[in-house]
DNA sequence: TTGCAATTCAAACAGTTGTATGAAACTATT
DNA sequence: AATAGTTTCATACAACTGTTTGAATTGCAA
């Protein structure tokens, strides 16, 4: 086969352009001028542009779906098929974070690529995410066997709250950091993990049934 | 001075466009077609097409970012100058999600649009969020007043997690349902609002100092 | 070496984009 | 009615976009 030399060049310019400089001002020929390869290529060797941006994205997102599943496995294997829902949680936040955050200096070029995918929305990118539900549904069941008398819709919204603390701390972590001047250090990963994962056990383990009433009540 | 008729015709079909089909694929020609205005309207009233997008934004941030300042003066001078921190985070993600929720067919322009806004982030309209962090600093202020006892850092993610869970859960509404199948009801707006706010007041109120190191045993 | 397929390349294409221009039309004041 | 200022309009501009083409080159098998 080919050396498969000009893929490869044009994935890894293509990512850490992406990484530096966002979708919006990155053309071809920028990418191609950094790989230093011909025009033509990007079209011959995938297709066209999207399909490009959706290869470098679909492979780093099944990068991180694996390393997920691996972690609530090993810990579903290790309770005999049930893990408490904070380790289920950690499974579910912690390779995106890991992932995504950490000092700066030392964030790998995927791990950037990734975070500018989570703030500029690209069309091809939302295609892929849009697929990603049947990767949360194996969510859904361990989180489900871990607190059984739990309704599914406490389920859903405790999984959604815990996707919503990890992804918005990486799209904002630029502004947190300015706003509490420099105090919420981003760079201790394991410490916003276990804030995410700690708020996110609280909000599916409060008062059964009662979160809803209880809050309606407040509201008054 | 003038009728101010063109002006406003353009800000209409603008928001109307983008609001139903994003920024990426709205041109100027589509909006002064649907605006029935000429071409060279937009840049004669706004100076540049970026500058159309920033007023629209803009607009829409300054009325949000009003009604919640409104709620949270209200709530403290009730309480005297100390407002319980469940007003205080009702008023920060209440006119936020209420905006931009509720049944899909009797969304406003509006509403649609800063979901768009939320989705799709474009230049100008990032720069303009980034100035947002001194309308935080208000609420911050809010905070340490309610819970004079906790450490500026929790604050800090407290506000953090309740932006998170309220903006998560506009920008993947579609995909909560979906993941749901219909369960979780998006457009019982107040029934959203309660559930963000119950879970920011128990992150924020849960046992001082300890939620860092408690959540760090836990993650052994 | 010859032949054939895979790859690279320069060049052009076709379309779109936001913006600028200068004349025409309008509006309101004098 | 004449004027000055504002607003509208058709049109052109200049630049950039992703993609295509067809010829040149390369690498490999027979």
């Amino acid at each position: 086969m080919a050396s498969d030399h000009t893929r490869s060049a044009i994935l890894a310019a293509a990512e850490r352009l992406y990484a530096d400089r966002g979708f919006g001002d990155v053309t071809l020929r920028d990418i191609v001028a950094e790989a230093n390869v011909n025009l033509a290529a990007v079209n011959y060797h995938f297709g066209s542009k999207d399909e490009l941006i959706a290869e470098l994205f679909v492979t780093r997102s099944i990068a991180t779906n694996r390393e997920r599943l691996r972690e609530l496995k090993a810990a579903e294997e290790q309770g005999g098929g049930r893990a408490p829902i904070e380790v289920i949680l950690r499974a579910l936040v912690g390779p995106t974070l890991r992932g995504c955050l950490g000092p700066e200096n030392q964030r790998s070029t995927a791990a950037r690529f990734m975070i500018r995918a989570s703030i500029e929305s690209v069309p091809p990118i939302r295609r892929i995410k849009n697929r990603e539900i049947d990767h949360l549904r194996k969510f859904v069941g361990a989180m489900r066997r871990a607190l059984p008398d739990r309704s599914d819709v406490d389920i859903y919204w405790g999984l959604n709250f815990a996707l919503a603390m990890a992804h918005h701390t990486i799209r904002e972590s630029e502004r947190l950091t300015k706003l509490s001047d420099g105090q919420c250090d981003l760079d201790d990963v394991e410490d916003v993990v276990a804030r995410v994962v700690s708020v996110a056990t609280m909000a599916l383990a409060a008062g059964r049934t009662e979160t809803k009433a209880s809050a309606k009540v407040a509201a008054r």
